[in-house]
DNA sequence: TGTACATCAGTGAACGCGCGTTCACTGATGTAC
DNA sequence: TGTACATCAGTGAACGCGCGTTCACTGATGTAC
């Protein structure tokens, strides 16, 4: 049956949020559009009521994922200036390292971006240029190295990488690795 | 038909090297085992006369470039002392980052790890810490400072996360990536 | 405002397809005598 | 060394299954009068 206009925007929402959530969390090749769907409260029929196919969902799931990742992971939380623990605290955290679903896109989904779709890729180019500059007015305000917000970038998503890939078989380690890639990008920033 | 011990044996190599560049290239759940099969020269249902199941031969292949990785790309070439540039030269290049099927495992592969099983972790794991142990020894030789070799390591996944995820839009982004966290490594080093 | 009707978001059965896996079979290998 | 035979690595047809996608249908919505 036919629903309001703005229902069907909330469902377009819906299967936005689900499908960047469970890509996150499995892999693009590793969840079917029902499960998408399902999760979104919906059929799998209706899906293509709002998408070409998967691979496009793929792609404005990302972008919709990117969006929404910055806005709540790099935004303080009562407009104060964002410090390096703005930035850290987030993309270091255990929680997101557990949950595959959570956090930003430009970290969890390091992995997909590189063999998928040029829309991917270039809603990943905005995130990672985003977060790279977030951190070059932290960690080198008067721009005197141009090197050390782009390794600060590479660091947290290589530390997450790691501490995940490592967590199964030595969780101690996968923790030492978040806390002693946060420390030595702390002795990045200027004194 | 039957073929000897050592053909069988070379078989099972063939099945283990194809298996481990296209999984890397594709991602597990991006390949099929004929193709597989077919790039090792045999048909589907020979793999399972070495191998139990897909997962298994997942497990087994990791391990088996993580070692090959290793070999190939960390012990110089006529038995040198490894410096930070042994390092640094296979794992920023160019060439694995647009050769998916190339390169070390512990970069090509930190995005399946986690979602696969234990086995696979476990290679990680050992992996990561033969690397960092090796930059360790080059980066903080006194040991004073326990994050310095982390950090690098994960700079250097992250790095070739983030080149291969921008790569398709912005080449010569991609490139300043890998050249910029070269820097920021080498300014770790001790003077 | 009330009525008649065209629209179209969502449903769910059905489709072809490729996947991982199985298995009866083949025939060269390796072994026992 | 030569012969007879058991072994078993590899073959390829066949399997069930779940996938992405299609489509005839439904019925509430939104619109034209």
């Amino acid at each position: 049956m036919k629903v309001t206009k703005e229902q069907s925007e909330l469902n377009r929402q819906a299967l936005l949020d689900a499908a960047g959530r469970l890509f996150k969390q499995h892999g693009i090749d590793g969840v079917g559009v029902a499960d998408i769907c399902k999760a979104a409260g919906l059929t799998h029929g209706a899906l293509y009521k709002h998408f070409a196919d998967k691979q496009d969902l793929a792609a404005q799931a990302f972008a919709h994922s990117f969006r929404r990742g910055f806005d709540k992971t790099t935004r303080p939380k009562g407009g104060a200036a964002p410090t390096l623990a703005t930035y850290l605290d987030p993309y270091l955290s255990r929680r997101v390292r557990d949950d595959h679903g959570a956090g930003c896109p430009v970290v969890t989904a390091a992995c997909d971006t590189g063999r998928q779709s040029e829309a991917v890729s270039r809603s990943y180019t905005a995130g990672f240029l985003e977060l790279r500059d977030g951190l070059q007015a932290v960690l080198d305000p008067d721009g005197t190295d141009p090197a050390r917000a782009t390794l600060a970038v590479a660091a947290l998503i290589g530390a997450m990488s790691i501490s995940r890939g490592v967590v199964k078989t030595d969780p101690k380690l996968a923790d030492d690795v978040l806390r002693l890639v946060r420390r030595g990008i702390e002795q990045l920033a200027p004194d």
